[in-house]
RNA sequence: GCGCCUGUAGCGCAAUGGAUAGCGCAUUAGCCUCCGGAGCUAGUGGUACAGGUUCGACUCCUGUCAGGCGCACCA
């Protein structure tokens, strides 16, 4: 039965439905499951009820009744009976199942068995998705807004690839254009100034002490640099590879924007853009029909004077991406690009792919607190907490999980001092000290790994129920974390079980007198291990033996 | 001016359209002869405002007010 009990237990609400002669007011995709709804009504609930009041004319708690019984009925053949206790119309109109003990004893077992693969699925079919982030200009080291995007990133990927797609990390590197020739000038000039030369530093040059440091460098091992702009790309390029090394993110990929020009890939997709026609010139310069997709004005894709726009690119690194055989793509950027996704939706359609297959997350910027007083950030004026900054302050576990612990499309405040702090009010060290504590035990008991109890029915306590059911949560928590493509909801999850699992220890001993219940416990805790170490794998946190 | 994000307890935040709006801090009262007290139990206190959609709205839509960010032939 196992993960299977959704579908089973539709097919058993639809028996019911027929039963009761009310098939006819919905299909079969209108039955919603929610699971562990609010405390006091049951662990799978519907609300199937309420949907087709409406149609059938009558009140949503009556045909609850009629359903419930029906579906009791229906229930009486399917071997899903064993594991649900009881069927009941409740509130409003919801009919709720409670399922049996012995679905959470089975249940558990199956954790013990298949370990931190027990809620791996193939729900996504193998599909190849890609997931760009980060793909910051390669001009400065980055930023906590990146820090942000890539800790997102990253723990998304991880999640669909949990459960079953293929999904392959990407940066897009922009390594060449305006900003790079910016940068390059930035340095040139600071070396003229170094060797003594009265020259300007313009205000739109990059401003770091980053830029300073490496003219001196050049400067101090008399290097000959012809290309200045290359030069100062490739160095910045391995800063932040390293960066996101020490981040624990790894791309599978790092596109190239200079070596997709090089190919010749952006006259190709612009010689089919204009063969469907949806180029034309204005003002000496080429534009875009984006407006015929839905955009809110054509956009330029050649200058003037003769230059792509960052969009030129785009467009063709985007028809790569579904050349590449990806179904889905999916880019993670930061909130100044809001503008910027109905041109790029469009482009995609234009292109004949469905806009649909493209999704773009914002991710909201963070801000970093220190003692509840904001920092001042200006990337203007090359002053802006890094990434650097943060994993030197408060570590890769805490970062990563406090740059999650929001909505994505949601400001995060991000406070330095809490995330050091080492107490309930810090959510990883809270869910750690779980992890560590349990380790502890595990250690005392002197059991391998692999025991596990053949009583696993001796759990009969509502706190060990109630941990169960939560352990159970885990794979339902995962789909919503797809769904909304977010991986927040897992950092709450997680210190709920490890809030549940506090309050089992508290109420019960687990090593005792009685040796099968003890062995029973054993394997409980046990199996809460290695839910909370899955669920911070895939968040990219490490779960530590001590503390 | 236009667009995006956000207004929930004194503070920081939860609640995939669902039932009795949860948690931490702060504060008050308890729990260690016992597996890690970095923990647990109980008390105080809340949906910015006005409409709308829905069987049902913190959630969706419209407007108002408040805060943050963005609006290039830049990337």
């Amino acid at each position: 039965m196992e993960n299977n009990i959704e579908l089973a237990l539709k097919d058993i609400i639809w028996a019911g439905l027929k039963e009761a002669g009310l098939d006819s007011f919905c299909c079969r995709e209108d039955i919603g499951l929610e699971f562990a709804p609010a405390p006091g009504f049951g662990d799978i609930s519907s609300n199937v009820c309420m949907r087709l009041a409406k149609s059938a004319k009558k009140a949503p708690i009556a045909i609850a009744n009629e359903l419930a019984q029906k579906t009791g009925k229906a229930l009486g053949s399917s071997p899903l009976k064993k594991y649900i206790s009881e069927i009941k119309a409740q509130g409003a109109g919801f009919i709720n199942f409670y399922l049996a003990p012995v679905y959470f004893w089975e249940e558990l077992q199956r954790i013990l068995d298949k370990k931190q693969d027990f809620a791996r699925s193939d729900l996504g079919k193998t599909e190849k998705v890609m997931i760009e982030f980060v793909s910051a200009n390669p001009t400065g080291p980055l930023s906590v807004a990146h820090a942000r995007q890539a800790a997102v990133g990253d723990a998304l990927a991880n999640i669909m690839c949990y459960l079953g797609f293929d999904a392959q990390k990407e940066y897009y590197l922009n390594d060449e254009g305006n900003q790079i020739n910016i940068l390059g000038n930035s340095v040139k000039t600071r070396l003229a100034q170094l060797n003594g030369e009265k020259v300007e530093f313009p205000e739109n040059y990059y401003q770091g002490d980053y830029i300073v440091e490496m003219a001196r460098e050049i400067k101090d091992k008399k290097l000959k640099v012809e290309d200045f702009s290359e030069y100062a790309g490739n160095y910045i390029l391995e800063i932040i590879k390293q960066e996101l090394k020490d981040f624990h993110v790894e791309f599978a990929c790092w596109f190239s924007q200079k070596e997709l020009r090089k190919s010749g890939k952006i006259e190709e997709a612009f010689k089919y853009l204009k063969e469907k026609g949806f180029l034309y010139e204005q003002d000496g310069a080429l534009w875009f029909k984006s407006t015929q997709f839905g955009d809110d004005k054509d956009r330029v894709v050649i200058k003037s004077d003769g230059s792509y726009t960052y969009l030129a690119p785009d467009i063709a690194y985007h028809r790569e991406k579904y050349r590449r055989g990806f179904k889905r793509v999916i880019n993670i950027w930061g909130p100044d690009h809001h503008g910027y996704i109905s041109r790029l939706k469009a482009a995609v359609a234009a292109l004949g792919q469905d806009p649909e297959t493209l999704s773009v997350l914002i991710v909201q910027l963070a801000s970093i607190f220190r003692e509840g007083k904001p920092i001042e950030m200006s990337t203007r004026r090359g002053q802006y907490i890094t990434l650097r900054e943060v994993l030197d302050e408060v570590g890769v576990d805490v970062s990563r999980f406090f740059f999650m612990m929001r909505r994505t499309s949601s400001h995060l405040n991000f406070d330095l001092e809490t995330a050091k702090k080492q107490t309930p009010e810090n959510p990883v060290y809270y869910i750690q000290y779980a992890y560590a504590r349990i380790s502890s035990i595990l250690r005392q008991a002197g059991l391998s790994e692999t025991a596990v109890s053949d009583e696993l029915s001796l759990l009969k306590e509502k706190e060990e129920i109630d941990l169960i059911r939560k352990l159970w949560q885990f794979a339902y928590i995962l789909k919503v974390c797809l769904k909304t493509l977010d991986p927040y909801m897992l950092t709450v999850y997680l210190q709920e079980a490890a809030e549940t699992f506090h309050k089992f220890y508290d109420c019960h001993r687990v090593l005792g007198t009685d040796q099968a219940l003890t062995a029973a416990r054993t394997s409980l805790i046990n199996a809460t291990r290695i839910v909370l170490a899955t669920g911070l794998g895939l968040l990219g946190v490490s779960a530590p033996e001590r503390m």
